[in-house]
DNA sequence: TTGCTGACCGACG
DNA sequence: CCGTCGGCCAGCA
């Protein structure tokens, strides 16, 4: 009944959605902030399943360790995460994240873990 | 019920 | 340098 702990999902899209606008963070941080540094692969699916969301998930703005948009494939556009990441002030180029270090946003860091 | 897959990560040769 | 493999957890046939 309450939000959290439906499930692995909706806390790897709470904590998506706690990423502020023109940041990003990894899949691994994620799953680490989350309690399994070795599921980073759960939040990727959790990705995938976002779109049962009801409420919009950025996930546009979780990308690999290497600030890949590994993900972009899997939008509705084809190029849509790049272009949401630069409608938010994230550089792309070439699939992948500028200054990616930059805009690395660790929830454990910047939640206090 | 078991087994495979998946938007990853880190280690090994 | 590059390719390959195992591990993590959850959903689906």
């Amino acid at each position: 009944m309450n939000s959290k702990k439906d499930g692995f999902f909706k806390d790897v899209w709470d904590v998506a959605r706690l990423i502020p606008k023109g940041r990003v963070t990894s899949y691994g941080a994620i799953a680490k902030y989350l309690g399994s540094p070795g599921a980073a692969r759960m939040v990727g699916w959790a990705m995938n399943a976002c779109s049962a969301s009801q409420e919009p998930v950025p996930a546009q703005r979780v990308v690999n360790r290497i600030g890949m948009l590994s993900g972009k494939s899997h939008f509705q556009g084809h190029n849509l995460m790049q272009e949401l990441l630069e409608s938010e002030g994230v550089k792309v180029e070439n699939n992948q994240v500028v200054e990616f270090e930059k805009l690395f946003w660790d929830p454990m860091v910047e939640l206090g873990l």
